[in-house]
DNA sequence: ACGTAAATATGATCGTCATCATGTAAAAGT
DNA sequence: ACTTTTACATGATGACGATCATATTTACGT
């Protein structure tokens, strides 16, 4: 049955939203359209008429919730304590589109790549904006190197089987982080 | 046909072999049973002789190239600069095989996730008697901030699609690392 | 040398998708 | 109100891939 546009709009947006939960929390691969579809309460036949194929909701997705994902730009130290804390590596279907799936993206297409470097480029400068260093130079390192160290770390956390290695790498990598800050800063 | 008992573990190193470049270029699921037979000279029925799945095979590559990937034991500034070096981005299928595969590692099996939680601990270990500092703390600290931004940059400037940008995260990354890790040694 | 067990090869099977075809009902324009 | 779109549902279709069944050949123990 046909819905009114404004509910056709309101169904692909779920679609995307469950889509962006989905992935992150199973990977793209592991997604099919039916499961994507059922999670907002459709059934798959509906898809094509709102992307044109899996790869096409899978770029949309991405520049959805990247788009969504503003993170970083208030206060940096906060945001790392929260970004490296268990609770978000437990938490990849709710957390960082980045940490989840940055990795999947080498095998995606043209639109997806282009997708998530965009949302790698506004991070990084976000995370510039936010950060103490006076020096521009030190600002773009250490912007670059702090979110490198801070996903790099959730992905290795989550793939870790034993609980207490898994927190001290978080931890352990916050306070790096946070060290690395604070010695250019001082400097 | 049979073949020799050293023909046949010839044959199953040469499977590993292949399946952890296959695996590392294109992801587990990329990767059919026949196309690592394939690669391996023979062909898909021969593969449940040696294994007795795909998620086995998994399983045995992680370990099989974990325990043969033993970098960064020497000179840590030398392996540093080799590891974020686009050749080495540029070069999944011989590259670091915890760069490659560790994002996919959470959607593995327990055999599989206990392989790489080893392969890390020892990787963390061997980084941490590379480097300089003196103190315990801060070389433990040093090893796993360094550990996760080097393998999280990796695998941001392989997602990346702006050559420029990606090239930049590697360069500042190392430069990042390679700052922590003297000052912190200076202190 | 012989017989047996084992390592591969060839050829199913079975399930899971992505995608397409067609039906249906309701929204939108007239 | 009437017609025409159109959003979605239901039900194919066709590939691909993991795993199994069976045949073949040959190493290996005797």
């Amino acid at each position: 049955m046909k819905v009114s546009r404004e509910q056709m709009a309101e169904n692909r947006n779920r679609i995307l939203d469950v889509a962006s939960r989905l992935f992150r929390d199973k990977g793209f691969d592991a997604v099919s359209v039916a499961e994507v579809m059922k999670a907002a309460g459709l059934t798959h036949g509906g898809f094509y008429g709102h992307f044109s194929s899996k790869d096409d909701l899978i770029a949309n997705t991405l520049a959805h919730v990247l788009a969504a994902d503003a993170g970083g730009g208030g206060d940096f130290r906060a945001y790392l304590d929260a970004y490296l804390s268990p609770r978000h590596r437990d938490n990849a279907a709710g957390g960082c589109p980045t940490a989840g799936l940055v990795a999947d993206i080498r095998y995606q297409t043209p639109a997806a790549r282009s997708a998530m470097t965009e949302g790698l480029r506004s991070q990084i400068d976000r995370i510039g904006k936010a950060i103490p260093e006076v020096n521009a130079v030190d600002r773009r390192r250490a912007a670059v190197g702090s979110w490198a160290a801070m996903v790099g770390a959730v992905i290795l956390a989550r793939a870790i089987d034993d609980p207490t290695l898994s927190d001290e790498v978080l931890e352990q990598t916050r306070a790096w982080v946070d060290a690395g800050i604070s010695q250019v800063s001082a400097s």
